[in-house]
DNA sequence: GTGACGATTATGTATATACATATTGAAACG
DNA sequence: CGTTTCAATATGTATATACATAATCGTCAC
C-alpha cells in the first residue's frame, strides 16, 4: 500500500491514519519541504492527545515507506524522494482482452520437451543442463492475434508441467498459484517483427513490436522465462507511481 | 531473563521482524498455500512467547504487503498473488548513458512558449487553458542520438520555468528537486519512427522505436508531460519484483 | 424449521508503562 | 587543550491491558 492510498483514506479512520495522511499531506504538498524536521512523536502526542505509541506507529509507517528520515536522539526529517520508481501492473492477457470487451482464444501452437540447448541456460540464467518445456502460444482478441508468447519453463524446478498439454490453459495462469515465485526481471523492449512474428501476429515483417521478457524465480531457482510480443498499435503498458518507496 | 535478550541472541533483529519473516518464508516456499490459515495471534504469541500486540505487528505489516489476508473472527490466511507488479525504475538520461561508459551530451533543439493547444491540454490534462512552455531537446551517447525528448510545461504550476532557456540544463534535472510531484504515469509502446523522429535519431523512417511518456502531477495540479523515444537496439527498460516483507 | 438474539471469538485500535539503544552536548578530568 | 565520561533525549521495541468491531455459532422462542 503507497503512501498516498493510505493519505487518501481520510474518512472516519483509526487516529494513527489519520495523523500519517496529515504529515504525508504536509510533505506533498511542499508545507514541509526536504530536509525539515517534523515535530518530535512527544509533541505530535500532545497535539493529538493521544499516546506517543499511536504517534509512533504513523511515523513508522512514513519512514518504512520512504518519505520521512528518522535519526535517534536528533527526531524525524522529511526526506527528497530520489529513485524514480514506477509501479508496473502486468496483468493476464485474459483480463487485458475482456477488458477491451474483445473475445478472448489462446491457441497452443508448438510444445517441446527437451534437454535444455544453451540458448534455454541463457534465457533461464541456468547453471547446469536439465531438462525443459518450450512452448509457443498465441493470444487472440476477437479474431485478431494481440500476442505472441515463448515460453521455456524449467522441469527441475516444476516437473508437473511435463505432464500438462497447455491446450487449454495457458502457461502463465497454470504456473501462477502453482509455483510461489520470490522474484521476477522484467525487460520491455522495441523490436522489428521477424519473419516468425509478423506470420503470427499478421503484421508486416519490420514493424514495431513490444516485446516484454519476464525471468522468474522461486527460491533461486529459475522457473520460467517467457517473451511476450505485441503488435505496436495494440498495446500500451501503464505504470504509476507515487514518490513513496512503499 | 527478557524476550528481547533471547531474539537478539538469536537473530540480532526485532522479535516482531523474526516472526514475520518466517512466516513470509512458509509462504514463499510454498509450505503454507494460499488459502491455510495461519496460526492465531494467540497461538503464535505463545509460541514465540511474547505478547499478543507484537504478533500483531508482524502480521500487520504481512496484510499491508498483501502477503496475508485477515478476517475478523475467521483468523488469517495465505493470498494468492493476484497482480504482478513490479518496480520500474526509471533513472536520469545522464546517469544510464554514463553507466554504459559513454560520453553524455544534452542539446536543447527548440523552445516556444505559447498559450496551450488542445493537443497540449489533452496531453497534460489540463482543463483550463494557460501558458504552457514546450521543448524539444535531444540526449547523446557518444555522437550516437541516444534518445528524443518532447516536453510540455505547465506555466501555470511552474511559473519559474519561464525565465530558464533548458540550454544547459536539461528539463527533466531541472524540474526535479524543484517540484514536489505527488503523482506520475508512465505509458510504454513501441512505435515506427516518423520523419522527425527519424532525423533526430539519425535511423530510417519507419524503424522501431520505444516510447515512454510521463506526466507528472503535483498536488492535483498537472505539471508536466514527456515523451521519450528510444531507437530500438539503444535501449531496454528493466523491472524487477520481489515480494515485500513489508 | 427458522428467525432472533446473545455468547463467543479473532482481529483492530489505543493506552500507559518500561527499558533498550543511539547520539548529542556538556561537564569532568588528566 | 584534548579526551573521556556521563546525563539528557528521541527513537525502537515490547508488555499488559482494555475496549471496539465484526463475524460466526448455538440456543431458544415462535
Amino acid at each position: 500500500m503507497s503512501i498516498v492510498e493510505i493519505a487518501d483514506a481520510e474518512g472516519g479512520i483509526s487516529l494513527h491514519q489519520r495523523i500519517l495522511s496529515d504529515i504525508s499531506e504536509r510533505i506533498m504538498s511542499g508545507a514541509w519541504a526536504p530536509g525539515h524536521r517534523i515535530p518530535f512523536e512527544h509533541e505530535l502526542s500532545a497535539q493529538y492527545n493521544c499516546s506517543r505509541m499511536t504517534v509512533n506507529k504513523a511515523l513508522s509507517q512514513l519512514a518504512k515507506a520512504g518519505l520521512i528520515e528518522r535519526r535517534r536522539r536528533s527526531g524525524s526529517f522529511v526526506r527528497r524522494p530520489q529513485s524514480q520508481a514506477a509501479v508496473l501492473e502486468i496483468h493476464d492477457i485474459r483480463i487485458e482482452v475482456e477488458a477491451l470487451g474483445l473475445a478472448y482464444r489462446y491457441e497452443r501452437v508448438a510444445r517441446h520437451k527437451r534437454r535444455s540447448s544453451a540458448e534455454d541456460r541463457a534465457l533461464l540464467e541456468l547453471g547446469v543442463a536439465g531438462p525443459v518445456l518450450a512452448l509457443e502460444c498465441g493470444h487472440f482478441a476477437g479474431e485478431r492475434p494481440f500476442a505472441h508468447e515463448q515460453r521455456v519453463i524449467n522441469l527441475a524446478a516444476v516437473p508437473e508441467a511435463a505432464d500438462e498439454e497447455f491446450l487449454a490453459i495457458a502457461p502463465g495462469p497454470w504456473l501462477i498459484g502453482r509455483v510461489p515465485w520470490s522474484e521476477a526481471e522484467h525487460r520491455i523492449r522495441a523490436v522489428a517483427a521477424d519473419r516468425l512474428i509478423a506470420a503470427a501476429l499478421d503484421i508486416a515483417a519490420g514493424a514495431p513490436c513490444l516485446v516484454v521478457e519476464r525471468r522468474t524465480w522461486s527460491a533461486e531457482h529459475p522457473v520460467t522465462h517467457v517473451r511476450f510480443t505485441y503488435a505496436a498499435e495494440s498495446h500500451t503498458l501503464v505504470a504509476r507511481f507515487t514518490p513513496s518507496q512503499g
